[in-house]
DNA sequence: TCTAGGAAAGTGGACGTTCATTCATTAAAG
DNA sequence: CTTTAATGAATGAACGTCCACTTTCCTAGA
């Protein structure tokens, strides 16, 4: 049947994403236009809509990709070695690692996103679910392994594990805030403080 | 002159306001129509006008009501002592009173507007300046105390005031965030246990 | 190897709707 | 009776979406 390749279908869908993901970075889902996407994917109005029904369909790819990303970049901390009963200095590293993109310039778009997404999440239930379970894995890998280390009587007893993986989560997700308002903060000095804190807490 | 009285017209800016604090947290600013404020506060479209010169206006009137409100409930936590050198308790349980006031069922509204804020402020400069100006005084504080709290030796010395100050608000935010997503997160425990790792990294 | 035909990719102006804002007008207060 | 509060239909711009149309590419028949 006389089509294009498949491949380049997935490019022009991704051309369209990457243009989306842009926009929505700069001005947040709900003040970037079609006419907006159309005009920084450098594709026609209608093409759009034979790769996505509408604009809601395409924030939900966006929510998507960008929970993809982190989970990669999550993954990617750990230095690939497969063991699915992570060591406690692995997961601190990856976690630590996590932190330190933050401070990366390059991230800073993707962190803009990010908070878009948070605040569409609020709002939106489709959206509310996918950031829930994109949160939801490594908050049960963290609370897993405090939980262990407890046994091990290497962190105290009083710390809910469940809440102590909340609040790393939530150390994460504030420093993004104040990193997106603020590209001047000291992500250096966060890391190297939050690693002490860490050794305090949590020690290895 | 033939006016209504000064209360009056404050009772209805006020009016107006609480409408558009109401639409702009179950929906975001630019999702929420000035209609959606007309309808929600029961006055008329044109009166909005005298009271308001446009949209843009009213979000940055919301946002300065959110950040009075935010500095309120912080200054209402620290017992009204009036001291400005403020002790590490006062502090610290001016600070745990802020994160036990996210678990307020009455809270839930005024947390989804602020997160509404944080996005907005990616975006608008005006508005970023807003944020971060209501953020900086806490910030300042916390570091100021924890500086004095590392002289006595009662704070490990490698540990950066200002960046511990930053992880400390940043909790405070994604605990926002994971509670305005989920309404059943134990913030009891949450409490408890950011009780436990303040008397941890910052004994008395 | 060449070419006609069909199917999908791609275009961009048109469409109905919704938006923020205005203004001619009425109601009410002093 | 003057001044201001208050109304709500009207306005034009901008929005998301659609669709009549053109271009491009693959296949089939010679």
């Amino acid at each position: 049947m006389p089509k294009v390749s498949d491949a380049h279908l997935t490019a022009r869908r991704r051309q369209i994403l990457d243009a989306a993901g842009r926009c929505f970075a700069r001005d947040g889902f709900h003040r970037t236009s079609m006419q907006d996407i159309v005009h920084e994917s450098g594709i026609s109005a209608g093409l759009v809509y034979r790769y996505f029904a509408g604009k809601d369909e395409m924030i939900i790819a966006i929510v998507n990709q960008w929970h993809e990303r982190r989970q990669a970049l999550i993954e990617a901390g750990q230095h690939a070695t497969g063991d699915a009963n992570e060591s406690r200095d692995l997961v601190a590293e990856a976690y630590l690692d996590l932190v330190r993109s933050i401070g990366q310039p390059q991230a800073l778009e993707d962190l803009r996103l990010g908070v878009q997404v948070w605040a569409e999440a609020v709002r939106t239930p489709a959206i509310r679910e996918l950031v829930r379970r994109g949160v939801d894995g490594p908050r049960t890998t963290a609370a897993n392994l405090i939980s262990r280390a407890q046994g091990n009587s290497a962190v105290p007893a009083d710390l809910d594990p469940d809440a102590l993986a909340r609040i790393l989560i939530a150390i994460y997700q504030g420093l993004v805030l104040q990193t997106v308002w603020d590209e001047s903060v000291d992500n250096d000095a966060l890391v190297a403080t939050l690693e002490a804190i860490l050794d305090m807490i949590i020690p290895s």
